[in-house]
DNA sequence: ATGACGATTGAG
DNA sequence: TCAATCGTCATA
């Protein structure tokens, strides 16, 4: 398997996931507007490009499962396997459109003042979520457990914005970040935002 | 056993 | 620009 293949096939999966919708347990649910692609063994930046490990275990199983990582020793950040099996190869969600239960997500988000910015980022989206170490590894087709990401007709978008991914320090050179063109929920920093 | 480093965020 | 904060993993 060549780089370029694990690359094409997870920036594939990636884009097909903007414009659904990230369901919690609760109801909360929020249009997924910004992901990254990461390509296991291939890519530096991924988790699992040393192998497997206990924490990253998720990650190696099936396509359709919540990678959940504890990181910066305070924030998680939330995951859907992209596939293969023993691939380690998943999509990193990093923003949403928040859509229902906005007053829960305000609650758990005190500190935040604009409801555009309550998921707007990977740690901010896995908080108003509700998303946290405990639905590692949950079903996300099956919603066995409450989470899920359903398809309200709206398309992926035919041109998203695509360009480096961010807060890594290898494998910057690939464009395996994308999101909604326009979209005022995306995140970024100070200079790319405006 | 230990140290370096993070797929970040919020404050100054 | 920089501190907060601690689990994880490579190294010894």
């Amino acid at each position: 398997m060549s780089r370029a293949f694990f690359a094409r096939a997870a920036t594939v999966v990636a884009q097909q996931l903007l414009n659904k919708i990230l369901v919690s347990a609760d109801g909360r649910a929020g249009r997924i507007v910004e992901v990254e692609a990461y390509l296991g063994a291939v890519d530096p930046a991924s988790h699992t490009f040393r192998g497997r490990t206990l924490s990253n275990a998720v990650m190696f199983g099936p396509p359709g499962h919540m990678y959940v990582r504890f990181t910066y020793g305070m924030h998680w950040c939330c995951n859907c396997v992209s596939g293969p099996v023993g691939g380690g190869c998943g999509v990193l969600i990093r923003a949403l459109e928040p859509l229902h239960g906005l007053e829960q997500m305000r609650a758990v988000r005190p500190r935040i003042t604009r409801d555009r910015d309550l998921c707007r980022g990977p740690a901010r989206l896995t908080e108003a979520m509700g998303i946290s170490g405990i639905q590692n590894g949950i079903d996300l087709v099956g919603a066995s457990e409450g989470f899920t990401i359903v398809d309200d007709g709206m398309a992926p978008p035919r041109n998203p914005v695509g360009g480096p991914r961010i807060g890594i320090s290898q494998g910057k050179d690939l464009p395996l970040r994308w999101s909604v063109p326009g979209n005022r929920h995306v995140s970024g920093t100070a200079s790319q935002q405006h």
